[in-house]
DNA sequence: TCACTTATGGACTGACTAGTCCATAATACT
DNA sequence: AGTATTATGGACTAGTCAGTCCATAAGTGA
């Protein structure tokens, strides 16, 4: 009944979480925004509110573009340790490339706005109780067939999981080399069985 | 032979180093710095170069505060495990404080800046090092009073700590429980001796 | 084709950004 | 006391920030 959108939303969001994520949310400015996301100013403000409204969009998006493929894959996979070493190794594969290198989002996230941002802080934390979630399933999988011994904690080795992924994930942004990298993971993969 | 600066250097850098720790680079404004440090804009710059500059200054600042007391009380521990375990419990406990939810400025950096500048990278990384080496120092004590086993690799150790204290300090700044950091700390210290 | 609805382009806002510049104040050395 | 040196206060710049507003373009349904 009325003029349609020239764009597709789905898409542009797509291309604004690219920008936020690669360089936060105080150092993206509208400008960079909608130069990437192909959008007049007007366009932009009436599709989304702000930029604060904007990035919590994408956050939300980044939660579910990250945690969907990760249950399918663990789903897939016939064994939960290979899972659990198949996720840490890939985050090394992913350093090599210019878009390993922007981190995890969500992390990204957490150290910019710590607490200061109560809306944020929740989808924060819902993303990370998810993949907090799936690392347990894992790990149960895994002590099922006797992959990891049955007497662990599988609830605390999940959170320890979630803080490593954390850890690893910065210590790429630090630049850290891969061959540093592989150590960090096989010393945690090596944990899990001892 | 000329007029002194009203004002202390390394005080002045202090405040300056508290406020870029807590808000990070480009969430800070020149306002914010001199409105902490209590300074002219006209003194500032007649002082520090830029807010670039004054920015590596307190993160070289912030590798001497860090380090410097953390390897005297490597020194002055009977137990290198026990060193290393309180290293970690302090997190936790500061994790409860104001202070404690700024993170470690380091890691901060790296997230905030990744490899986007080279000076930056460069002091970071040395200050990474610095503490890779202090848990190393750390590790071979244990090691020779045999509260790790000696077949370990304590170079790959080192740097799995340094992972881990940065994915907890990151598992802070998310608002993660206490009682959920201690999980994490004592799945990582079992990990150690097992 | 006409009327209604809505997306878009572009000009505009006021506040804030980092940083400059100069006249003046304050000190130290002689 | 006088002079050389330098720190400081405050006004100023040009650029950028997020966000607003309106006239116009572009569709849709009848």
């Amino acid at each position: 009944m009325a003029r349609p959108f020239e764009f597709e939303r789905s898409e542009v969001l797509e291309r604004a979480m690219e920008v936020f994520w690669a360089k936060g949310y105080e150092a993206t400015s509208l400008q960079d925004l909608i130069d990437a996301m192909g959008l007049s100013k007007s366009s932009f403000y009436n599709a989304f509110d702000s930029k604060h409204h904007l990035f919590t969009e994408t956050l939300r998006h980044y939660n579910e573009c990250m945690t969907t493929p990760l249950a399918s894959a663990l789903m897939d996979s016939k064994s939960g340790l290979t899972f659990i070493k198949a996720v840490f190794e890939e985050i090394i594969d992913q350093s090599k490339t210019s878009a390993g290198m922007k981190g995890c989002f969500l992390m990204n996230t957490a150290t910019e706005f710590a607490q200061s941002d109560p809306e944020i802080g929740s989808i924060m934390n819902s993303g990370l109780k998810k993949i907090e979630t799936i690392f347990h399933h894992a790990i149960l999988k895994a002590q099922d067939a006797g992959e990891i011994p049955a007497d662990k904690d599988a609830s605390a080795l999940a959170k320890f999981l979630v803080s490593n992924m954390s850890g690893l994930k910065t210590m790429v942004k630090a630049g850290i080399k891969p061959a540093h990298l592989q150590s960090i993971v096989n010393t945690l993969v090596a944990s899990l069985n001892a």
